[in-house]
DNA sequence: GCCTTTGTACGAAGGTCTTCGTTGACAGTA
DNA sequence: TACTGTCAACGAAGACCTTCGTACAAAGGC
């Protein structure tokens, strides 16, 4: 009954808010502000606009309860990562999971930390099946 | 000497059209367009305007010595998917390459030579260093 | 009760993306 | 020469994206 799918993918611009949410928690339009500005240059309405257009596209939800509105996203990082890689998967690799991970892997060297998580996943995926 | 960086970020439109000209290889604004609407429908007059755009852009550069304009990507489509891929990791994943692995793997599952060739890789890098 | 601060709402402006109708050029054919 | 088909160029329209100025409401201090 949680209706998930069919969010529209976020634009570059509603991906940095949504970095900020998925950092803090729940916020107010100001500390959203506050936290993205220390990244990038952006007006307080600007931020203010964007999560009003992504209320109206469900990509979050508010709590009018208080003054200050407080949003909150509705998918979790996870989801919405998975959503951008299935997305680019289908645009630019012709669905093959494999030539997206050799990209990754050459592109962006991992720490040994994380390769041996990859392989650990890796083993869980061969030894299935 | 040759310029590579810094061309922008392909459309998904554009994308569409690029897959078709590595597919291909160089393509009148015709051939293009009769091989695009096998996947999509597409106007004839909007794939010429898409691909006059990207010459703009610099996505594609054409040869004007036939009537019939005939254009070929600028980039590999390899160079374009290390792109992408980069730029979704600084965007989405905070530059883990780990986790963006991660999510592509659980994502869609790999074919079993797929998924040797990533072992294979992930022998290569992790044996360096 | 006023003034300042902090908030939301509204709307417009400028940019990009995408599509497509129309025009005029060119080439071949009758 | 007139007709037909193919082509590039142009411009406009509509949708989105992004930014921000302005207006108005609420709350607290004086």
């Amino acid at each position: 009954m949680t209706q998930d799918k069919q969010l529209p993918r976020p634009t570059d611009a509603e991906l940095s808010i949504l970095t900020v949410l998925w950092e803090r928690g729940p916020s107010t339009v100001r500390e959203v502000h506050d936290e993205l500005i220390k990244i990038q240059p952006a007006g307080y309405t600007t931020v203010l606009k964007m999560l009003q257009i992504m209320i109206e596209k469900g990509l979050v939800i508010r709590d009018e309860s208080e003054r200050a509105h407080v949003y909150t996203t509705r998918l979790t990082e996870q989801k919405t990562q998975r959503q951008l890689v299935t997305d680019l998967l289908d645009r630019a690799f012709g669905g093959s999971s494999a030539k997206l991970v050799m990209q990754a892997l050459s592109t962006k060297r991992a720490t040994a930390e994380e390769l041996s998580e990859i392989r650990a996943m890796l083993q869980k995926i061969g030894g299935a099946e």
